[in-house]
DNA sequence: GCGCCGCATGACAGCGCTTGCATAGCCTAC
DNA sequence: GTAGGCTATGCAAGCGCTGTCATGCGGCGC
C-alpha cells in the first residue's frame, strides 16, 4: 500500500500461492484456471494495486494494445480534439491505449517520415486530418503496421472520410435555391505543405454551379491568408464592383473570422451577405452559422474501430467508408438581398 | 524496404557486421563505440528503417520514455488541447512519448482510480485540469511514479498553477476602477464531481470587493447550469430589480455564451453591461472579450519539464510554481453606463 | 622483448510477461 | 484394476533490448 516499488506478477503469485503462469492466465480470464484460484489471484492483485506492465506483456505477445494517431496541426484544434475524443472512447472500451504523434510544420513532418517513430510502438496507426504525398504513403507502407486513413480517401487502404464534393454541392444548391446567383467560394491558404480536402470542396462548388447553368464565367474565389483572415475576405468583397451575395466557405473557423470582419464594417448576415460554413464546429451554434456538418465523432469512432480490427489481425467489413454530412441551417444564410436595400459600399 | 516484418536490432547487427550490443550502444551514441562503427550501424539501421522497440527497451532499462497525462473533461476543450500541445512539444524534444488518460464523468473517474492503468506504463504522471479529492491524492501516491499537478496547488507535491485569487482580484479592480459598484460573479455549475478552481476565483472576487469597501451586502452570484447557460444568466439579470453593471465570469466559454444571449435581447457590451472573461481562450479575440489570460502554454511546458526531470530521477528546481496571469483588455469592459441611457428592461 | 594498460567489441544474463509443453491428480470406462 | 482422458497447474523458453563482465588487440615503458 505504500508508494514504493510497483509490484510485479511474481509478487502477486507469491501472495496468491500460485505460479506466475497462473496469475497471468487468471488476470486475462483464461478458462483454464479454476474459479477459486482466479478469485484468489484477483484479490491478491487488487491488494497490491497490481497493473500489468504493457511493455513486458507487449514484448511477450508482440501486441502492445496501443494504437497511434498521427494528427496534422495542433491537438487544440476543434477537429483534432473531437477526433481524438472519439478515438479515445473506442480504444478505451477495448482496453487499448492511445499514443499521439503530431505534425505541425514541415520540419516535424519530415522528421516523422524519416524516423518513423510509431514503428514497433503501436499495433496500428490512424492517419488523421491531412493528406499525404504519394511518397509519404509509400513510406508508411514500410511501417509494417496496419494503417487507417481518416478524412481522406485512399483507395487501396482502409479509410473513412466524408464526401466533400457531395457536401459542398448540397450547400451550394441550398444557396441557389434561396435565389443567389453570384456566389463566391472562400478558402484559407494552406499552411506549408498541408493539403486538406479543399480541392474536393471547390470541385463540388463548381460542379453545382455548372449544374445550375452558372458556369459561363470563371467561378469567384476568394483566398484568405489564413483561417483568421476574414478581414481580407471582407475587404476583397467591398472592393469588388460585382460583389457576391453569398459565400461558401471552406471551414467554419474561416467563416467565424469572416463574420467578425463583416460585423466590424456593419455588414449583416444574411441580410447583406449569406455565409455558409463547413465543419459543424462546436461554436457554429453561437455564431448562428449555417454550416455543412461532418459527423466528426462518427469518423473517429469508425477509424478507431477499423484500427482495432486490423490490430487484432482481422480485416475491416468496409475498407472505405464515406460518412454522410448534414446541412445545418441557422441564421447566416437567407434569401438574396433586395438590390435596392443593399448598403452602399 | 517491403512493408513486411519490422526489423529488429539483430538484423541491424548482422547487416553492419557487429554484435547486438554494439548496435545498441551505437544507436544511443555511446562514446565506447568507434566513429566508423557507429556510422556503419547508423547506415544499416536507416536502410532497414529500424526503430527501437520501446517496449523491449523499457523492459530492459526500467524506463519507458513515456509520460502520461490525466486530463479532466474532453480533449477537445480549449484548455486541455492547449495544455496537451505544450506538453507534447516538451516531451517530443526529449524523445518522450505522450500517453493520454481522460476522465469525463464519475464512472471514468472511479475506474481510473481503481485500476490505476497508468501504473508501470509511464515514467511520470501529469494530473491536469481538475482537483482531486484527498482520497484520490492518496491513491495516486500508491502509483509509485512521480506526479506533477497542473492547474491546482498541492503543497506537498510538484505543481504548477496560476494564482486564481490574485488574478480575479486584478480583474475586479479593473472594473471597480471603471466606476462599477454593482458587480456580479458569474459561474457555471460544476459537472458531476469536478471541482475546478472556481472557489479561489470567487474568493478573489470577494476579497477585492471587500478591499473597496463594497462588502456590506452579500456578493451577487449568478450560477449558470452549464458553460453554455448564458441565456439563464441574462434572464436572471433582466429579472433583477437591481441588476449589476458588470460581470466577472468564471471562464471565457461562459462569457461567450453570456455575450451571445445578451446580443439576442439587444444588450450591448460594454455599453449596457461589462463582461470580463477568464482564461485567454483562443476565441476571446473574435468576441472582443476582455479577459484574464492564463499562460496555458507556459503551464503545460513547465509541467512537462518538471515531469521529465522527475522521470529522469531528478528533483525539480521549484516544486511549486505560480504562473502569472495577464489582464487583456478588449471591448467588453468599459465605464459604468449612464443610468439615464439604460434600456428599459 | 615482455608485461601491462586501454580501447573497442562481444557474450550473456536478465528485465516481466506469455505460452507451449510437461505433469500431477482425479475420474471414467472397460 | 488399469489405461486413457480431462482438468488445473507449473516449468521454462523466449520476446528485443540493455548493461555488466570478459576478451582481444595494439602500443608503450623499461
Amino acid at each position: 500500500m505504500s508508494g514504493s516499488e510497483p509490484s510485479t506478477m511474481a509478487e502477486v503469485a507469491e501472495r496468491a500461492g500460485v505460479s506466475v503462469s497462473t496469475v497471468s492466465r487468471a488476470l486475462r480470464g483464461s478458462p483454464l484456471v479454476s474459479p477459486e484460484t482466479t478469485a484468489r489471484v484477483l484479490a491478491a492483485a487488487q491488494e497490491l494495486s497490481f497493473a500489468v506492465s504493457r511493455a513486458a506483456s507487449g514484448l511477450a505477445t508482440g501486441r502492445l494494445n496501443r494504437i497511434a494517431v498521427l494528427v496534422g496541426g495542433p491537438v487544440a484544434s476543434w477537429f483534432n480534439g473531437s477526433i481524438l475524443d472519439a478515438i479515445y472512447d473506442a480504444l478505451h472500451a477495448a482496453d487499448y491505449e492511445l499514443s499521439i504523434f503530431r505534425i505541425r510544420d514541415q520540419a516535424e513532418r519530415d522528421e516523422f517520415f524519416t524516423a518513423l517513430p510509431a514503428r514497433r510502438n503501436a499495433d496500428a496507426l490512424i492517419v488523421a486530418s491531412f493528406a499525404l504525398t504519394p511518397g509519404e504513403r509509400d513510406r508508411l507502407g514500410e511501417l509494417g503496421m496496419p494503417l487507417v486513413y481518416l478524412n481522406q480517401r485512399v483507395d487501396d487502404a482502409p479509410s473513412v472520410s466524408i464526401d466533400d464534393v457531395a457536401a459542398v454541392r448540397t450547400g451550394t444548391r441550398h444557396l441557389l435555391n434561396l435565389g443567389h446567383r453570384r456566389l463566391a467560394f472562400v478558402q484559407a491558404q494552406n499552411a506549408t505543405g498541408f493539403v486538406y480536402s479543399a480541392q474536393d470542396r471547390f470541385d463540388g462548388f463548381r460542379a453545382e454551379l455548372a449544374a445550375a447553368g452558372l458556369d459561363q464565367e470563371p467561378p469567384l474565389v476568394i483566398t484568405a491568408p489564413s483561417l483568421t483572415g476574414g478581414q481580407d475576405v471582407v475587404s476583397a468583397i467591398l472592393a469588388s464592383d460585382r460583389p457576391p451575395t453569398a459565400l461558401v466557405t471552406d471551414s467554419d473557423e474561416l467563416a467565424f473570422s469572416v463574420l467578425g470582419a463583416m460585423a466590424r464594417v456593419g455588414l449583416r448576415a444574411p441580410e447583406d451577405l449569406s455565409v455558409l460554413g463547413f465543419d459543424g464546429h462546436a461554436m457554429a451554434d453561437r455564431f448562428e452559422l449555417s454550416t455543412l456538418a461532418q459527423p466528426v465523432e462518427y469518423l473517429g469512432t469508425l477509424a478507431a474501430t477499423i484500427a482495432l480490427t486490423l490490430a487484432g489481425g482481422g480485416t475491416p467489413d468496409r475498407p472505405v467508408v464515406l460518412a454522410p454530412t448534414r446541412l445545418v441551417l441557422r441564421r447566416t444564410t437567407g434569401r438574396v438581398p433586395d438590390p435596392a436595400s443593399r448598403p452602399a459600399s
